[in-house]
Order: structure tokens, then C-alpha cells, then sequence
DNA sequence: ATAAGTCGGACTAAATTAGTCCTATTTAAG
DNA sequence: CTTAAATAGGACTAATTTAGTCCGACTTAT
């Protein structure tokens, strides 16, 4: 129906490297072991550092480690976390900057698109990286 | 999570105008009263044809027809006669074509990603255009 | 005959996503 | 106290996908 980007794909490789190793993993070791192109791979952890999944550790022997159990982590997170955009329509989204569709006055679906909304964030992306790793 | 397309959009709006005339209706008078661009509106409908969604009647006082009842239409199917590629990874994708990932050897979240595909395809495509228009 | 429609392919434009590159900063270790 | 391995982050380019346009053919009620 709809398509995941790399970003959380890449997002969701790293997420089940660092809980199955439990350790603090290099964004080079996690790119040379899934074939994830490194500069990207670097971006995506950074984000998700940002958004409170993943800790970091600068420097030399640094890296990454899970700050929340898999059972804490939501799809709903690491996606927020990793795309620019998360709504199924213009009008859907909850960030406002990004809710200025042309038609929005005439929509007759905009309501539809909400519920439609709600049912995927509440059926999917609640769903944990537990469930799914 | 993850965006609509327009065709999809378009096409929702479209079944929603049928749905409420129970008449034949015209591309044109549809892409008037919701402002949608009429050549694309008018591809929108060719496929939902195809798909068998609707029914058309060519030549002067020709248009479009549901020939299912909005209880019978699901969104999959809206979906899958409107969008190129509906599946959530490159790998989780029905038609085989669309299956050659360059990472899928070595790649660790096929399987979680197969199991998301289908709770996606569950809980939200199988809602009906009834339950949602 | 004509005008109002669908049919369908080819094409262009716009937007989004993927990926690269470069520089700065941090820090363990020699 | 220098070096190398790492994160941090911005700017940029390339690739892909989606949106939208255009044109010519066919169909049919008037
Ligand atoms: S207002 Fe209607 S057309 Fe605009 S984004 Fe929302 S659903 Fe789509
Ligand atoms: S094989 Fe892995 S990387 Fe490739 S499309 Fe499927 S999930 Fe994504």
C-alpha cells in the first residue's frame, strides 16, 4: 500500500544489531555488516540519537547503544524519527508548516484521511521493534 | 507513516461522488466539483475500470458507474489498481518483477518487514470505502 | 456530421528520497 | 601532546518516483 523509505529501513537494521549484540556498536560496524551505505547509515543514527532510541558515545572506541528496550521502541517512534514526513496526506499532518494543501477547502476526504490516519498509527505503527525483530 | 498518493486520493474522491449520485457521472463533473486536474482524474478512472471497480460508457452522455457497492470496494484494491507499487519494501512485493533488492541476501529484516506488509494489508487495506466515506 | 465522451500511450515537470562529501569536534590510546 | 577513530552536522548531487500534460484514436447520442 505504501512504501517504506531506506532511512527506517536502515534504521530498523541498526535498531536489531545494537539489541542483539547489547553492546555499543560503530556506525561502521553496523554498515559493513548489513551492506548499508556508511555516510547514510551515519545520518540515520543520528537522528534517531536525537530523538531519544539510541545513545552515543564520541570519540574513539565510541559509537552507539539502545537507550530504550525493543519492547519501548515504536514503529511510530523510529519513523518519526527518520522521515521528514509521516502523514498519510498533506492535511494529516501534525505539523502544521506542512498541512497547506491547495484543496482543502472543497476536500471531501479530509475527514476520511484522518480516520484512515489514526487506524495506521494506532494498528501499525504502535506495533514495538519487539514484536517485529 | 507513510504517504497516499494523489491517484489514490483522487480516486477515493471520485468512488465518494459515485457513490453519492448513483448515477453515471463524467470525469469532467468530477474533476470540476473536487477541483482535481481532469486528464489525470480521467487516468485515475481508465484504471479503476481495468480493475474492475467501475463501469464506463463511451461516446456523448457516456461516464462512469460503481459496479461494486462502496461495502464491497476495499482500500487494497483502490490502491493496488491505482499505485505502480503497493507493497512496503522491495522484497515484500507480490509481483516478482519488482523483487530484485541488491541487499536481499544479506539483509536481516525481510521477515519482519513480510510481517508488517501483511498487518498493513489486514487492518487498514481491508477496511471498505464504506467505512470510510 | 458533430460534439461529448472514454481510451491509452508518450512525454515533461516537480517533488521526494537516496546517497555523497566535507569540515568540525570529541576522546581513547600511544 | 599527537594521532586516529569515532560522532555531529550542513550542503550538495544524483536517482527515482509521482504528478501532471498533451495528443491522437475511438465511440456514440443527438
Ligand atoms: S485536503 Fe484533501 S486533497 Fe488536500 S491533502 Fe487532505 S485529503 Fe488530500
Ligand atoms: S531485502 Fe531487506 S533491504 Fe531489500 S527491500 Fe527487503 S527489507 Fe529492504
Amino acid at each position: 500500500m505504501l512504501r517504506i523509505s531506506k532511512r527506517v529501513e536502515y534504521g530498523l537494521m541498526a535498531l536489531q544489531y545494537l539489541a542483539k549484540s547489547g553492546q555499543v556498536a560503530t556506525t561502521r560496524e553496523i554498515s559493513d555488516s548489513s551492506n548499508i551505505p556508511h555516510d547514510l547509515l551515519a545520518k540515520v543514527m543520528q537522528s534517531m540519537k536525537r530523538n531519544g532510541i539510541i545513545d552515543s558515545f564520541q570519540g574513539v572506541r565510541g559509537g552507539y547503544r539502545l537507550l530504550l528496550s525493543p519492547e519501548q521502541i515504536t514503529l511510530n517512534r523510529v519513523v518519526f524519527s527518520l522521515d521528514e514526513e509521516t502523514a498519510i496526506t498533506e492535511c494529516a499532518s501534525e505539523n502544521p508548516e506542512h498541512a497547506t494543501c491547495a484543496m482543502f477547502d472543497t476536500c471531501t476526504i479530509k475527514v476520511p484521511m484522518q480516520k484512515l490516519q489514526m487506524k495506521l498509527t494506532e494498528s501499525v505503527g504502535n506495533m514495538t521493534i519487539s514484536e517485529l525483530l
